[in-house]
RNA sequence: GGUCCGUUCGUCUAGGGGUUAGGACUCAUGGUUUUCAUCCAUGCAACAGGGGUUCGAUUCCCCUACGGACUACCA
């Protein structure tokens, strides 16, 4: 059993786009399978036919492939262990169902919403705070329990509507252990005979779930937290089809946090709070809603990635940038936290900044592209990347560069008022202009000769910095800060920076 | 309400019976820079509370408080 091959799956529901949890339960998934040679599986999970949304599983295949997790066998790539999608293995469940049934585990039952919704009513005025159907009030019900033999088989047989309950045991403690929170023990008293075969002949979750889990021969099921109260039912379900020795390891992952006040992270936060909570942009196709998502706002994966596998997880050591095979090599179940973690925006852009300074001037100027294209602007090649080189210290996004170094692609339109009101003196058209004439007569128009012109002169007239350089940059930039001036300006070139002055001081005059 | 899970700086976290309780993000200050950002340095800031066990508990146990999840013919 030791030596088991390591196969683990992520299954969501194809109910809206995949949220940033989702990412994060996947990408343990994936590392944890990688880690250990195994496979990584990708499920739909669609038992619930009222509940799917057109373009959701491709969302999720597109979000996996985004973040740079590869799919081993699921529904897009094919597998040995198929369909992967458990509408389409609707057919594979009614033996186990009925395996059940006859092994005594479980049974029928007629009771309608209506009768069910009475009940749980009729109970709750009785000073019942949550009713459930279980053993003590299975026998006031319609079900093959309570009901003679035969009017069981009359129902069924003239095809009344019926689903099928598990006939949860009294009084019996059940214990599994989980790899991150240890032992972890119910006592089925506490639990309810759960629906596990729908009256629409499809399985719920917890049926399709354990069924699929041995059929495809999962070692492992790492998911959220929120699957931890029904894991009882789970192993108890192993133990009825007799599957227990095949039974997979459980690791229920702490759930991520609202940045603020309490409860898990919704959509509603990210609206709120304006940060995206999904992977990438998503237009729900009922109600043309749009979600943001962290690809289309400029992060990298790979930064993505890093800060979600952070977000409860740590490799024990100070070093926080990992590449993914890093992430593969550093992973373990037992350094996942047990507590809830609060999601930290801030750090998410930190990252982004650390991995964009990653990148040389030439691959940035390629990323830039698309954003200098769409605002109608262009440069040559080694132009963009010497952009890039010398302003990737300050962007946080590509992009960046573009909107806090926008000069470099056109004369400034319009001189920053601030700079403008505070710095530009009387004097400072004639300085300038005095300074321009000495620019022009530079035989190498390079950063180091621009540096030694621009101090000589300030020696020469016994000015300092302060009362030449910033009108010379809002001249050039239209910006009162930014970076190196020498540098601009030997990016722009002389005919531009010239001309830039002479520009600035029709305009500017005083 | 019940069941289960959890609780170290504002946040992510390391640590673990004896530590100046460490790192990162944020914030503040100083240095570098013509300026802004970067970078460097420094600072602010935490073991939820109460009982045990122990020579000694932040660490182990119990209780309380607080937080979270679950409590559908949803996953």
């Amino acid at each position: 059993m030791e030596d088991r091959r390591v196969r683990v799956r992520f299954a969501p529901s194809p109910t809206g786009p995949l949220h940033m949890g989702g990412v994060r339960t996947a990408l343990y998934n994936y590392l944890f399978a990688k880690k250990h040679g195994g496979d990584f599986l990708l499920r739909i999970e669609d038992t619930d036919q009222t509940r799917y949304v057109p373009g959701a599983e491709d969302y999720v295949v597109d979000a996996l492939n985004w973040c740079g997790m590869t799919i081993d066998e699921g529904a897009s790539v094919g597998g040995e262990n198929g369909p992967y999608r458990q509408s389409e293995r609707k057919p594979m469940y009614r033996q186990y169902v009925e395996q059940l049934i006859e092994s005594g585990n479980a049974y029928y039952g007629f009771d309608t919403p209506e009768e069910l919704t009475m009940m749980r009513e009729r109970l709750k005025a009785a000073g019942m705070a949550a009713p459930q159907y279980n053993a003590v009030t299975r026998s006031g019900m319609q079900n093959s329990l309570t009901l003679p033999a035969a009017e069981v088989e009359k129902r069924l047989a003239q095809g009344d509507p019926y689903i099928v309950r598990v006939k949860m045991p009294r009084n019996e403690e059940v214990k599994f252990e989980d790899s991150i929170r240890g032992w972890v023990s119910v006592n089925t008293n506490n639990l309810d005979d759960k629906v596990l075969f729908k009256s629409d002949g499809m399985p719920t979750y917890h049926l399709a779930n354990v069924v699929d889990d041995y059929l495809m021969n999962i070692s492992h099921v790492i998911r959220g937290e929120e699957w931890l109260p029904s894991a009882p039912l789970h192993v108890l379900l192993y133990r009825f089809l007799g599957w227990s020795d095949l039974m997979p390891k459980f690791a229920h992952l702490p759930l991520i946090l609202r940045p603020d006040g309490n409860g898990k992270l919704s959509k509603r936060d990210g609206d709120r709070l304006g940060f995206p909570v999904f992977p990438a942009n998503w237009k729900n196709p009922e109600t043309g809603e749009q979600s943001s998502g962290y690809r289309e706002r400029g992060y990298y994966p790979g930064a993505f990635t890093n800060m979600l596998a952070f977000l409860g997880w740590n490799p024990g050591t100070t070093q926080e940038l990992f590449s993914m095979d890093e992430l593969i090599a550093a992973f373990s179940l037992e350094r996942v936290g047990k507590a809830g973690a609060k999601f930290d925006f801030d750090k998410t852009n930190w990252f982004n900044q650390q991995y964009l300074r990653m990148y040389s001037g030439v691959e940035l100027a390629s990323q830039l592209q698309p954003f200098l294209k769409a605002e109608n602007l262009s440069a040559e090649t080694h132009y963009t990347a010497a952009v890039c080189d010398l302003m990737k210290e300050r962007a946080t996004f590509v992009e960046d560069i573009l909107t806090e170094g926008r000069y470099f692609f056109e004369a400034p339109t319009s001189y920053d008022e601030k700079t403008i009101k505070k710095k530009w003196k009387e004097h400072t058209p004639a300085i300038l202009s005095e300074l321009s004439d000495l620019l022009k007569d530079l035989p190498t128009f390079d950063a180091e000769n621009i540096g030694a012109c621009f101090k000589s002169f300030l020696e020469a007239k016994a000015l300092g910095f302060g009362a030449v350089m910033p009108g010379f940059r809002v001249s050039v930039t239209g910006l009162g800060a930014g970076a190196s001036m020498n540098e601009i300006s030997a990016l722009l070139g002389k005919e531009e920076v010239l001309k830039r002055i002479e520009r600035a001081l029709t305009i500017l005059k005083k």
